[in-house]
DNA sequence: TTTTTTTACGCAATCGTTCCCGTTAATTAA
DNA sequence: TTAATTAACGGGAACGATTGCGTAAAAAAA
């Protein structure tokens, strides 16, 4: 069925003016007088005259909403950047287009042509963990159109990136269950395509080198799909805990390692942190209602959104293109909990 | 900056044709001569031209895109349902404008005429929990705007609705609490404005009488946030186990009141389920996870989005007004882990 | 050969709004 | 009194795509 709005047509017959002096009357104009404006607010208003967005839109050639794509927003963290998102958008008269990957490249790229498509005036993206080929997002950028990357950035695309120290939190962690007391500490990382899991494994290496540990190429086990199947994960912990010396604590690199990973250890009878200790990136905003309570290291995910989504409006509505592009990186808070701490 | 894209006017000036030969190629009319088309065709691919879905929506006064309210996408029976909305969506070429509501009804009435203002062509709508007054949901209904209501639904307005047997489910829990051998069975509920708070509260006062043990009003206790805030479901509690009679088990009738009065358990060293056994209406992946598991009543989310969006999309593509409104009501299912279950 | 039909295309209106130009009538300046 | 200015409004093009209608040329039928 359709739902037929009041036009200005309308007004204007109504009142016997012209189209273009009732929309000169609405938008308050010089040029018209005082009793004419009046007579047409007050119409206006009482038939609930709303302008049309979308012929605003054809006119202006913007149309007032921005995409974002994501793996998935029923993960605590990319729904807390939605937020983030969501509230500054919305504060500047944008609507936010979402959309999800599932950490799927072929879904990307659809998601990425729809929403193209859809006349966005941007887009957030967080790339999928098993996108390797970015050519269709390089493509829109060097067309011209604004893109904000947040989280997961693909280095080779010169633009905004709002992304975390995940060197620095990698290092925290890992340097945290070293003074904590284990030894063999193990990395059960994302995928190798993106930079994240790349920096985060650098930053665990680093602390396990300057710490005087030995650094084994076999404590670090990659996840293609970022954690988000079972299978994988309980693989690569099932590889891990078959080593000779099997590890004493594990850093789990993103949100859903780590909640399979504490599926792993339940379902194996593997107690934590007395038989391994965990200490995993995550913004579960129950993790301190798990048993042992979760060590996390947390990601300032709203605060990302709104940046991200700021530097992104900036750019839609600067007048010419932007060449100067910033590289924010924010950094990560870690919270010790029960599951890193040994028990006395 | 400004992204310009091709127009049918570009390929028509290129080849030297007018705008309705370039049109009727592209859509592929029996007007046009195969070698014209193959032309066009072409030309459009080498250049990479997309119709402008705003010129289109102003021709067919429609925009191809629907709206979502819910109070909270980091909630993960909202982040389910948003996922079965966007399968269907999607699939029929509709994209989604998801707006939070977060529980506060100014937020609502907002969230409702930025999205009606947007020229959605139609809505799917979980009310939120402080809503009393839904003039603003009515006035637009009244006119004609398809709206579909999932999960909580107002009762008044007379269209199609998807929600879940919450009478059974609040029963089947409360009875499962009894059979298991509690007796002074405590119900934490949500916001007495919502529909689905009195089926829940039915249901739960059904299984107790039913089962020969006396209802007792003060075992009831709202929290007008649905959980939201974490003091509400403190001081609810807090009435609770002041009672002379203090419970022995709850049922938490929302995600939230489930996660909070964990926690509150939690802050206060009472033990579940020795000292009080728990079963909680939740969505949340990682109830298996908690230690206690959690036994959970769960919401078949993904399937509500779907069929939410089913009726919606044939509300907007029907020719006439739908008068005949359906009320889909789903079966909940029951978990039952070991919040709920006595330990030996 | 003439008439009819078909093929293959162009013109222009339409959707709702804005805005650049007129144009009329009233007002002010000369 | 006449010329110049200004106030207040209308006409119509434009944004991008679709589509009903008109029409020239080519093909088919008479």
């Amino acid at each position: 069925m359709k739902f037929e709005a009041v036009t200005i047509k309308d007004i204007a017959i109504a009142l016997g003016l012209s189209t273009s002096t009732v929309s000169r009357a609405l938008r308050d104009s010089y040029e018209i007088s005082p009793a004419t404006k009046k007579i047409v607010l007050e119409y206006a208003e009482q038939i609930k005259y709303r302008p049309n967005p979308i012929a605003l839109s054809l006119k202006e050639k913007r149309s007032h909403s921005i995409g974002v794509i994501v793996c998935e927003i029923a993960n605590s963290f990319f729904s807390q950047t939605i937020n983030g998102i969501e509230s500054i958008a919305y504060s500047k008269g944008y609507n936010v287009i979402i959309s999800q990957s599932h950490e799927s490249y072929d879904r990307e790229v659809i998601d990425l042509n729809y929403l193209a498509s859809r006349s966005i005036d941007g887009l957030l993206i967080s790339v999928s963990a098993e996108t390797e080929n970015f050519s269709h997002i390089q493509s829109l950028h060097d067309r011209g159109f604004p893109i904000v990357f947040f989280d997961r950035a693909v280095e080779s695309i010169n633009t905004h990136k709002v992304i975390v120290d995940n060197n620095k939190g990698a290092f925290d962690a890992t340097e945290h269950l070293i003074k904590t007391g284990y030894i063999r500490i193990a990395n059960l990382a994302g995928s190798p395509h993106l930079s994240i899991t790349k920096d985060r494994i650098k930053g665990y290496r680093k602390a396990i080198e300057t710490n005087g540990l030995h650094y084994e190429e076999a404590y670090t086990q990659y996840c293609l799909h970022g954690g988000m199947v079972y299978e994988e994960v309980e693989k690569a912990l099932d590889n891990m805990m078959a080593l000779p010396n099997k590890p004493d604590a594990i850093v789990a690199s993103a949100d859903k390692l780590t909640t399979n990973c504490i599926r792993y250890f339940k379902s194996k009878n593997i107690r934590v942190p007395e038989d391994v200790a965990l200490i995993g990136f995550s913004n579960l905003d129950i993790a301190d209602l798990l048993s042992p309570s979760l060590s996390v290291v947390r990601q300032p995910a709203f605060a990302m959104g709104q940046i991200a989504t700021e530097l992104l409006l900036k750019m839609i509505e600067s007048k010419r293109g932007v060449s100067e592009f910033e590289n924010r990186m924010l950094p990560l808070e870690i919270m010790v909990r029960e599951s890193s701490t040994p028990l006395k």
